[in-house]
RNA sequence: GCGGGCGUGGUGGAAUGGUAGACACACCAGACUUAAAAUCUGUUGGGCGUAUGCCCGUGGGGGUUCGAGUCCCCCCGCCCGCACCA
């Protein structure tokens, strides 16, 4: 009897699929296409047990799809430019090129051993000339298409990285890379523009049918739609005006004030008459940004003395404020208060002593004292100071009331506005793409020639100082002007590394094109059918790859139909890990020591120090962490168990969707069921070759191919792995002939084979399979062996069970009736 | 504050409105063994009972229904996302 060696059979497996080249992708008419796409990882240097189960995913739908007929795309990159690369050269004074490189040799042979049906030819970093010069040439295409432009802003500045961060990749004031304070600088940035985009990247959300609802929540938020009514005061005894937008404009009559944010220009000419608004302005400026800060922010304000006039009203005049609270980047970087009707100006106008005038009130009772009255907009409500329309009225009718009424009455116009900004995409920094323009002092900003790309990145370069190698390389920036030939000066800001990701997926269907992608393969590969990866990118990554897909269709990239690129997203759930926390004590400054797993065990119910017996804090499904002591790495687990465990694991007990925790006896289990699927294989010519109950193994060896292929059709494997294993209890308890058995375990080996392929591959080979295994088409179940003769059913009293009965299957009702009564 | 999700045994988790707890972990018992490991068999939501069996049970309270873990309303708790957004 041959026993089961992972270590033996996966190499022997891996090798007959590589010389068979099953993996190889090519473009075939005759078939249906398919194209699985998990996240690809960033170069880190070791790949994560996370890894393994969003590919081993992936691995599953493309090993399934495959054997249902469909000609599969599978492929895997590397995400290679980035901060991480750069921060590893300044501590080690090595390179990011070579580091990055390193760590993606490690990692591709960390992943070969899974077994994975990757097409390993179409692989490519990032960071591949070949992959960013494609880039380079793209931007210049959107350079002229208009998508691309260079503006003078205030940016975010994240001073540990010396490098301006996206609004996107602000979170808590913070950047999401160094976790440092991001402060405001003006610099001159260039932007993509997405926020032409706006209303058709929210717009096409509702055709996402097949995305989670939380990541299409997540993405009409970010985008922020609202409209309103954009008009202008009047300000008494000058020329001018103040614009404001709003979207209660039905509480015109209850305007109190109006504000202008600390940044608006007319806070800005009247701080250069007067010492005092500067001063506060600045005051303004410092605030913190987090969101603690905000919530404990004094609404602070300051009377400038100039008055504006109501527009309805000519004899009423306003206040404006300088105040704190109020944004110069959304809206009009004004607005006007109503505290009646909002919490926020409530407390400002209290505290300012300003009028707090209610228009409306509810239905029925009185609004409550000592706070805004502010219903939700669909709710009836009752005007008493309205100005458009019916005095009860849902706030929304009567907001589209009030801006048909004004600009009727000329002053206003009804307006949409967006929350998404435009994608800044400058970075200070060396390990990116170029941005491939070159300053001339006659042209100005001249885009480079695509002859001259790709635009490469020098490779003597140093980081021992802060800042942008490439602002002091002594020749790199020296060119001559694309446009006529002076010496002139190529641009020094890299790319935003969210750029390269945002069309890797494009670039899949041609990696080796000297365009960005080619025309036949683009149009026969795209778009992704299912994309894979974390709820982590479900604003970031998935709303610029959904912008750069629209890019590269209006610049010929991409055809008309692949604009939306991703039909399906699937987001996957984490590995977890319990932490094993010393209760007894801490380390000599005070903070918490953690203990590796093999360092504790249990003793009479409770987790303990085994050198110790001090008690241990058991803290469980933590996300693994290196300074917790609560890593598994996939290489020790593969070593020891073997891929196809490693793989069953990560499928079974959790949903895929939700965390995993990963445990020792967890892990040994699934070794120790994949032994005995392997010894039902092996010792099935042991078997006597007449036996009983041959026809019930069959029958539940097509019911498992219901069951099983509905699981893995729904992302439901661990689903299909409960089924599994209910079917490998049922053919180890058996007693059917020989030939049954074989029928049932070469089902089994296929209905495992997306998941445990190398083992399904070694019983197809010992129950005498043609071929491979991966080449078998799969099993289809035979409508007629579903349907049982008799059918066993509960007898309910009040929903109550109180007995059940067996009746053959088409026994008429009345007799079952009868029976039930009796 | 706004938006979304979740709450089921000791644990991970199953259940198109129709036998709650599939499958697995863990625990316990038994077989095999000199012994252990491995393997196999069986038990395991709670309570009552010798037993056929009965009662209770899906965070709490109410409702719809012949029937609710599932649908509706209120409350409690946890998680995630967004947020001076005018």
């Amino acid at each position: 009897m041959t026993s089961y060696t992972p270590a033996d059979l996966e190499p022997k497996w891996q090798k007959a699929w590589n010389e068979g080249e099953v993996f190889l992708a090519k473009r075939d008419e005759s078939k249906p296409k398919y194209y699985v796409l998990e996240m690809f990882p960033y170069p880190s240097g070791r790949i994560h047990i996370g890894h393994v189960r969003n590919y081993t995913m992936g691995d599953v739908v493309a090993r399934y799809k495959s054997s249902t007929g469909h000609n599969v795309l599978h492929p895997m990159g590397f995400d290679a430019f980035g901060m991480p690369a750069e921060n590893a050269a300044m501590a080690s004074g090595g390179h990011p090129k070579t580091w990055t490189y390193a760590n993606i040799d490690t990692m591709v042979d960390q992943m070969k051993p899974l077994g994975l049906s990757i097409d390993w030819t179409r692989m490519f970093a990032t960071c591949d000339p070949e992959y960013y010069g494609q880039q380079q040439s793209m931007f210049i295409d959107m350079l002229d298409k208009g998508l691309v432009y260079r503006k003078n802003a205030v940016v975010n500045w994240d001073p540990i990285d010396m490098t301006v961060l996206a609004n996107e990749q602000v979170e808590d004031g913070r950047g999401w890379r160094s976790g440092a304070l991001v402060e405001r600088k003006e610099l001159t940035q260039w932007f993509f523009k997405i926020s032409d985009y706006s209303e058709d990247l929210l717009e096409a959300i509702d055709t996402l049918d097949n995305w989670p609802d939380k990541v299409k929540t997540m993405q009409k938020n970010w985008i922020g739609k609202s409209r309103g009514l954009q008009f202008s005061f009047d300000i008494v005894g000058r020329d001018d005006q103040i614009e404001v937008y709003t979207t209660r404009p039905d509480t015109l009559m209850g305007a109190s004030f109006v504000g202008i944010s600390a940044d608006h220009p007319l806070a800005k000419e009247l701080s250069d008459a007067n010492p005092d608004i500067a001063a506060f302005c600045e005051e303004c400026r410092k605030g913190g940004t987090t969101a603690e800060a905000i919530e404990k922010a004094e609404k602070l304000g300051l009377n400038t003395g100039v008055k504006v006039k109501h527009p309805l009203d000519p004899n009423w005049e306003l206040s404006v404020y300088i105040a704190n609270f109020i944004l110069m980047d959304y809206g009009t970087g004004a607005v006007f208060g109503c505290p009646a009707h909002d919490q926020r100006d409530f407390e400002f106008a209290t505290k300012y002593d300003l009028p707090i005038t209610p228009v409306f009130g509810p239905v029925k009772g009185e609004a409550a004292e000592g706070e805004a009255y502010v219903p939700p907009k669909a709710d009836m409500v009752k005007y008493s100071k309205g100005f458009a329309g019916e005095t009860v009225q849902t706030g929304e009718a009567a907001v589209d009331a009030a801006i048909e009424l004004c600009e009727s009455k000329g002053f206003g116009t009804g307006v949409t506005k967006y929350r998404l900004r435009d994608w800044g995409l400058s970075r200070q920094r060396y390990w990116g793409c170029p941005i491939p323009v070159v300053h001339c002092d006659d042209c100005g900003v001249v885009p480079e020639k695509k002859e001259n790309l790709p635009i490469e990145l020098p490779d003597d370069v140093s980081f021992d100082i802060p800042g942008n190698p490439l602002d002091r390389h002594p020749t790199w920036r020296q060119c001559a002007c694309p446009s006529c030939g002076k010496d002139a000066l190529r641009e020094t800001d890299t790319m935003d590394t969210f750029v390269d990701s945002s069309w890797y997926y494009a670039r899949f269907t041609a990696p080796r094109a000297t365009t960005p992608t080619i025309a036949e393969d683009a149009d026969y590969w795209m778009n992704v059918d299912q994309y894979i990866g974390g709820i982590e990118h479900a604003i970031l990554h998935l709303l610029y790859s959904r912008f750069f897909a629209r890019a590269m269709n209006e610049t010929g990239h991409l055809p008309d139909s692949a604009r939306e690129p991703f039909n399906a997203l699937f987001t996957q759930g984490m590995v977890t890990h319990a932490i094993y926390q010393n209760a007894e004590r801490t380390d000599d400054h005070g903070r918490a020591i953690y203990h590796y797993p093999e360092e504790v065990e249990e003793r009479d119910g409770e987790t303990v120090v085994k050198a110790t017996g001090e008690k241990i804090k058991v803290i469980p499904s933590a996300k693994m962490s290196k300074s917790k002591n609560n890593v598994v790495d996939p290489v020790e687990i593969i070593k020891q168990y073997g891929a196809d465990t490693a793989r069953w694991f990560v499928l079974s007990d959790s949903p895929p969707e939700r965390d995993v925790e990963w445990t020792a006896s967890g892990a040994e289990a699934s070794a120790k069921h994949l032994n005995r699927v392997h010894r039902l294989a092996a010792e099935l010519e042991n078997q006597p070759e007449q036996g009983t109950g041959d026809e019930d193994l069959i029958r539940a060896a097509h019911k498992a191919i219901v069951e099983v292929t509905l699981g893995v059709d729904s992302f439901g494997f661990n689903a299909s792995i409960a089924k599994l294993y209910g079917f490998t209890n049922a053919i180890a308890k058996s007693k059917a002939g020989r030939e049954a058995k074989r029928f049932a375990i070469k089902t089994l080996a296929q209905l495992m084979s997306p998941m445990t392929p190398h083992l399904s591959e070694e019983m197809w080979s010992l129950l005498g399979g043609e071929g491979l295994i991966v080449h078998a088409p799969w099993p289809v179940a035979d409508e007629a062996m579903l349907v049982e003769d008799s059918v066993t059913m509960p007898i309910q009293i009040n929903g109550k069970r109180r007995d059940e009965i067996t009746v053959p299957k088409d026994m008429p009702k009345e007799e079952v009736e009868k029976l039930v009564l009796k």
